[in-house]
DNA sequence: CGCAGATGTAGACAACTGTATACTTTTGAA
DNA sequence: TTCAAAAGTATACAGTTGTCTACATCTGCG
């Protein structure tokens, strides 16, 4: 069980609230830390060997209920319509109620850190799996073939994490953000059902769409 | 004219070092600046009120080739298809020659600046305005309706910029890379086509090409 | 030339940082 | 109840940072 305790918990919580209020994972100091949590300076080193050692507990902390959270989306959604909309919205809904986890998500899956990036990208590649999996398995989109569906999960996930600041951030734009993310979505299975067409069959189609 | 001499262009191009060498510009002290640019921490005083006022100078010096660079797209490609390849491969060309920009921008536009975030923001948006304007004037995609091509330039800008710092730093992947974002740009515009049809008109249509 | 404004330098200041050593308190099992 | 390990604290050190004031040099114009 990775569940945090006392001064650790302090720190890697003190850590979440600076973050929140608009820093970096990667800038934060050891005493920065401490005073936030309360505790001495020297604390810290009864719990982590240096701040890269920390940043992973944190990033774990964060992973813990954004598992959670993904797997809630099992139970969700019919049509492939309805899926796009459904999971877009608790997506969402669910960087709202976590802003730091999303900040942190953010900052440093670009940052500095190498360390923390890799870390990273393979949660988001997990998450990208999990729905593409399901996706699959309810045959939600039937005419694209698996490793598409593997691609744009992915895209779609470094999207929407991309927007997800926005979206905690500029509250007046939640709806438009929100109905861009499914636009988008449909759009890539959409145009992926396509992909095995020519330029020029495209083009016959389109003339009958218009 | 912006354009910079003396101390001031020292210390933005020792900025410009810096951040390469995976910094972030938010994070580069006066010090560390006037260090690397050869010149006394007092000098910095000389010629800006703070760091915040270096930080837009930088991210103007930087806008300044961008801009350039952006302005060639203009002389290529015919077809949407030979478009969405020639154009790619050019924006990726240009953020693997700016390595210094392509980190600013990535870092930035989601950093702790809300300053930089806003110019880093008005700054794509343009960019995504032109290519838009591009796309509509040479009709290159003329069965989707303008707003909607000036929605997916802003999400392929997005996109592009955030697989840019992956594309500098993993040589092996570039290829995969290019052909990814390409697929990604048409499947966005052919799933633009059928924005009007209904789920089960789309499901016809799936049947017929699988 | 002379001299003013721009540019660069020197030294000092208090505040802050990460880290080390040594000491105290809390905790939990024998 | 005892006592060792875990958790927390106090003090100190050298190094760094942003900023201030005062002084030096360079540059171009009259």
């Amino acid at each position: 069980m990775n569940v945090l305790t006392g001064g650790k918990l302090k720190l890697v919580q003190a850590a979440l609230r600076l973050i929140t209020e608009s820093r970096s994972l990667t800038s934060l100091g050891l005493r920065e830390l401490a005073r936030e949590a309360g505790l001495n300076p020297n604390t810290f080193y009864r719990h982590f060997k240096n701040l890269d050692e920390f940043g992973l507990q944190v990033l774990g902390y964060i992973a813990e209920d954004m598992k959670s959270g993904v797997r809630e989306l099992r139970r969700m959604a019919e049509s492939s319509e309805q899926a796009s909309h459904d999971t877009v919205a608790f997506v969402y809904r669910y960087f709202q109620s976590n802003p730091a986890a999303t900040t942190v998500a953010v900052r440093e899956l670009h940052g500095p850190s190498p360390l923390l990036r890799r870390a990273l990208e393979a949660q988001l590649h997990a998450s990208a799996r999990e729905m593409a999996e399901d996706i699959i398995e309810r045959q939600l989109v039937s005419a694209v073939p698996p490793e598409t569906i593997h691609e744009i999960s992915r895209m779609t996930i470094r999207y929407i994490l991309f927007r997800a600041m926005d979206y905690n951030e500029k509250p007046e734009q939640r709806e438009a953000i929100q109905q861009e993310t499914e636009r988008f979505i449909n759009r890539q299975f959409r145009g992926a059902m396509l992909d095995n067409l020519s330029q020029t069959e495209v083009e016959a189609l389109a003339r009958k769409y218009v």
